[in-house]
RNA sequence: GUGGCUGUGGUGAAGUGGUUAACACGGCGGAUUGUGGCUCCGUUAUUCGAGGGUUCGAACCCCUUCAGUCACCCCA
């Protein structure tokens, strides 16, 4: 259908784009106090990036990419999630080699994902993220945490709760999958069809379902605190520790599984309750061995991905959206021919003094052209009729106090300005 | 991908087989000569998401399809 937009593709119209302009404005505020420095990555990448970014094995890389191929006969992919392309973008531009380290770096724009549309769920939707690329201290989780929970809080969210998870590292991990595997190997068949072929493939997404039976099953499961390194239980009780040093609140939770496989220790997600089932606003982790995996040399990174319609449907429950403020300070109301041909020229030589003006452009009467300065809310209107025009004048009308005077076209701006100026 | 609910003008909606599809808001026009916000009057859907079928007759029944919505799943 030519009127109707693709399935779960959505217009930001006028009277919403400046809730997107508010938040962009707030995101950009935040990193700047945080120096995280802006990026841009091109909005489609070779599919194999995401293959071996993401992980072969993930719902995202199974079923939700839009790949297709190009008239060169490339297998091109729209990203579903931004850190593998800034991750490309570090190597291919070898950040590694010439910014001051780490390279800490943000970025905004559309993700896609062909999911089966909900509330808070898109086909294109929006993501704000953070990565802090090149070094393993805690101190920089711990950055990466607080910049996401100062983002949110700025706003003026509240019922954020950021659950927190070490998720181990290729030392620990495997001692934990077979711990794992023992465990569940007796209840396998009490396991959901999902989980049985997770038990293979990714046993540590069987803590993560959320179907009763996998749950019963996993009663009393080993937890994976237990079974850390010594690296990765320092790494994460330094996190704690930091965290409580900047006043962050987290519980802790020993089944928290990020769905890319591509996360080491520190793994970390803040949820909007009031959301419903799509309450995940941000998601984020430690994710050391990507940079290696991707080609480059061992570098330790972290991040978050936050999604904007999530916040701003947040951030519509709480009322906490700017109204939408519509206003240009003159209407120019011509009536007639001549009448439309000095307004015309009155429009720009206002603009040009950076005065926000508007005219009637529909021909209507002088009656229904102020009530369109009215519903504009326009300070002041220029009315311009056959006599005004003749004699080079402009009757014009103080909208609030329902006063005018007749002046001269040269008079209008500087009388405006003037006015203005005394308010 | 699976399942539930929904789909009437710009918007919110009434109408659930029978002549011209309520009502409200909004829009447009008007109520003394060129003046808004209040009030009043007029006007505003050859058509009920789309396509097919049943019927003398369909917005109302059936099928298909598209979309929205909610849940599962997944995730931001």
């Amino acid at each position: 259908m030519l009127t109707q937009g693709p399935r779960g593709t959505k217009d930001v119209l006028p009277d919403t784009s400046c809730q997107w302009q508010y938040v962009e404005k707030k995101i950009r505020a935040t990193c700047d106090i945080f120096a995280y420095q802006e990026i841009r990555t091109p909005i489609f990448e070779h599919t194999e990036l995401f293959l071996r970014g993401i992980g072969e094995t993930t719902d995202i890389v199974e079923k939700e990419m839009y790949t297709f191929q190009d008239r060169g006969e490339r297998s091109i992919t729209l990203r579903p999630e931004n850190t593998a392309s800034v991750v490309r973008s570090f190597l291919e531009n070898k950040l590694y080699g010439q910014a001051t380290q780490p390279v800490k770096l943000f970025y905004v724009g559309p993700m896609f994902r062909y999911d089966k549309p909900q509330a808070g769920r898109f086909r294109q939707f929006h993501q704000f993220g953070a990565e802090a690329i090149g070094t393993q201290q805690p101190t920089v989780d711990a950055e990466i945490i607080t910049l996401a929970v100062c983002f949110l809080q700025d706003l003026g969210l509240t019922e954020l709760k950021l659950q927190l998870n070490s998720v181990g590292c290729p030392n620990c991990r495997p001692a934990y999958r077979d711990t794992l595997k023992a465990f569940f190997s007796s209840k396998l068949h009490d396991l959901c069809s999902d989980c049985q072929s997770r038990y293979d493939r990714n046993p540590l997404r069987i803590l993560d379902c959320k179907n009763p039976a996998c749950q019963a099953a996993s009663l009393g499961v080993p937890e994976i605190s237990a079974c850390l390194c010594g690296e990765c239980d320092d790494h994460f009780a330094a996190l704690q520790r930091l965290l409580g040093v900047a006043g962050i609140d987290f519980t802790l939770n020993p089944r928290l599984v990020r769905g890319l496989d591509y996360y080491t220790k520190t793994a970390f997600e803040i949820q909007y309750a009031p959301l419903g089932a799509q309450s995940a606003v941000c998601g984020g982790g430690r994710y050391d061995g990507l940079i290696e995996e991707c080609g480059g040399p061992a570098t330790p990174a972290i991040g978050f991905a936050i999604g904007i319609e999530r916040v701003l449907l947040a951030l519509e429950k709480q009322n906490l959206l700017p109204e939408l403020s519509k206003t240009s300070t003159v209407f120019i109301a011509p009536l007639g021919e001549a009448a439309q041909l000095m307004a015309f020229k009155l429009l720009f030589e206002i603009r040009k003094q950076n005065i926000a003006a508007d005219m009637d452009f529909m021909g209507r009467s002088i009656k229904a052209q102020l009530k369109q300065a009215n519903r504009q809310q326009a300070r002041f209107v220029a009315i311009i009729g056959d006599d005004e025009a003749n004699s080079g004048n402009v009757m014009l009308k103080d909208m609030t106090a329902g006063t005018q005077e007749l002046i001269s076209v040269s008079e209008v701006a500087n009388t405006i300005l003037k006015q203005m100026g005394e308010l």
